[in-house]
DNA sequence: CGCGGGGTTGAACATTCTCAAGAACTGTGG
DNA sequence: CCACAGTTCTTGAGAATGTTCAACCCCGCG
C-alpha cells in the first residue's frame, strides 16, 4: 500500500490508524452469522485505515491485492472513459466493499476511488481473505451471494441505460431510491451532487436538470429544493 | 423445471436427455482441479439436457433455482426492455454457464435464454450446488473468481457503453473479438448477425452498417462479407 | 424462380450534447 | 451577520448524433 503517486493533489492519508479496530468487520453483510471466536479471527486479519475527504483510496493502474470494506463514511468510484469523462461506477456506504476482482488475480485497478467524507475503511489482503475463504465455507457463500447480487445488478443497469432514454433513466432512479431508503412520506434526498447523478447515469448535469423540470411539469414529481425530491405519481414514472 | 408456459412458439423440449452425461462437467473452468471422485460426485448431481435450435431453456418471470452449465452449442441471453425491445447480454459457449442468481436467494429470471443451435446443457439445482460449494471450498472459491471476473466485464461494459458513441462501442467490439479469437490473420467473424450486434451494443442495425462502412471508409477496416471484417489498422481502431 | 430474411441506403425527425451565461447555494473570514 | 469566492445548478440556442420508417438489394433455399 505504498504510495509512490506523483499526482499533485492528494494521496493517501498516512495514519494507517489503530490496528484490527473493532466494529470494522461486525458491519459487513458477508460475515454474518458467524461465531464470536470467528470474528475475533477475522479482526486480527485486518487492518482499519482511516481517509479525510478527498483522499484517494486507490488509482486506475494501480495493483490491486486488497479487499476494502467500508466501515463508516463513504467511498465513491468512478472510471475515467476514453474520451476522458469522469463516469460514476457507485458509492460505497458502510457495510460494503471493493475490490473484489484483487481477490483473485494478480491484476490492476481499473477504477478510482475517493473519500466523500471522512471515512473509515477495513482493508484485508489478498492472502489472507483466501484463507478465510477456504477455513470458513459459509463466508464464501455470503461473498458469492453478494458477487451473483451485484452482477445481476450491473447487468440490469447496463441494459437499462444502454437503451433507455435519459428521461427512463431517471425516473427508474428515483423509483429505486423510494425503495431503497424506507420513505413514510415519498421524499428522496438525492444522494449525490446532480453532478455525480449525471454521471451516474451516463448524461450531463444540464440534461438531469431539464428532465427533472420536464417530470415536475408533467404533476410527477416536485422539487423541493435541488436535493429533495417529492415523488408525487410514482406509477406514472414507471411508465416514463 | 415444469413449465406450464402457455407460448405458443415453442419450449422446453422435453427429452430430459441422458443422466449424469458424461463431459457434461469435465469443461467447466471452475470444476478444475477436483480429484477423479469429485469429478464423479458432481456428475451425480448434474442432468443434462438437450436443447434444439430456437428452444428456451428459461424465460424472464420464471422461478430461477437451477444454475445451467452449456456442455455444447450456444445460448443466447437477452432481456427485454421497458420499452418492448430486446437487448442481447451474451452468448454462452461451451463451458461457461448461467442462473447465478438463482444459486443464492428465491428470485425470478430476468432474461430469456434460447438456443442458437442444437445445445446441450448440464443443469444443477441450487440445494446440491449449494452442497457441493460448503463440502469443496475450492469450487467456491473458483465460482467467486469466476464472477468477479464477470463482474468486472460487466462494469467495464456498463461504463463503455453508457457515454461512449456507436462507433466507439463497434471499434471495442472489433477489438475485443481480435483478442478473443486468436487470429493469425487480424481477420475477424462476426459471431452473430448484424441484427444481434446491434442489439448486443445497444443500437440499431441500420446504425452498425452505416458505422461500419464509414471505418471502412476511412481505411481502418474491410468488409470481406456480410460477417467477415479485417481489420486493417488495430491501433486506429482503438483511438476511434 | 419467387419468397423471405438479413442487410443497406436515404431523408426526416427526435434526443441529447455542447458551449455560454447567469442564478442560486455553501462555506469562510471579517 | 454579511459579503465574497467557488461551486453547483439552471436555462437557452445551435450542433451533433442516432433513430425511425420506407424502399430496395442481395442471397440462400424451397
Amino acid at each position: 500500500m505504498n504510495h509512490e503517486t506523483s499526482s499533485p493533489k492528494e494521496q493517501h492519508t498516512k495514519n494507517a490508524g489503530h490496528h484490527s479496530s473493532m466494529n470494522c468487520v461486525s458491519k459487513v453483510p458477508i460475515f454474518n452469522h458467524l461465531s464470536p471466536e470467528q470474528m475475533t479471527e477475522i479482526k486480527e486479519l485486518s487492518q482499519s485505515l482511516v481517509l479525510e475527504k478527498g483522499d484517494t483510496l486507490y488509482r486506475s493502474g494501480e495493483e490491486s491485492d486488497t479487499l476494502y470494506i467500508v466501515n463508516s463514511g463513504r467511498i465513491r468510484i468512478y472510471r475515467i472513459t476514453e474520451s476522458g469523462k469522469e463516469r460514476l461506477l457507485k458509492i460505497l456506504h458502510s457495510g460494503e466493499f471493493t475490490g473484489e476482482m484483487a481477490l483473485f488475480t494478480e491484476s490492476l485497478h481499473e477504477s478510482y476511488a475517493e473519500a466523500m467524507e471522512k471515512t473509515v475503511v477495513c482493508t484485508i489482503t489478498r492472502k489472507k481473505f483466501h484463507e478465510l475463504l477456504l477455513k470458513y465455507p459459509t463466508i464464501a457463500l455470503a461473498t458469492l451471494h453478494e458477487l451473483a447480487y451485484r452482477l445481476k445488478s450491473a447487468e440490469a443497469q447496463a441494459t437499462r441505460f444502454v437503451t433507455a432514454k435519459v428521461e427512463s433513466r431517471i425516473a427508474s432512479f428515483l423509483i429505486e431510491s423510494i425503495n431503497d431508503a424506507d420513505n413514510p412520506s415519498s421524499e428522496i434526498v438525492l444522494p449525490m451532487s446532480k453532478k455525480d447523478l449525471a454521471s451516474y447515469l451516463g448524461t450531463t448535469p444540464e440534461t438531469i436538470s431539464r428532465k427533472l423540470s420536464q417530470l415536475e411539469d408533467e404533476g410527477l414529481i416536485l422539487q423541493k429544493s435541488s436535493r429533495r425530491i417529492k415523488i408525487l405519481d410514482a406509477e406514472g414514472l414507471k411508465n416514463v
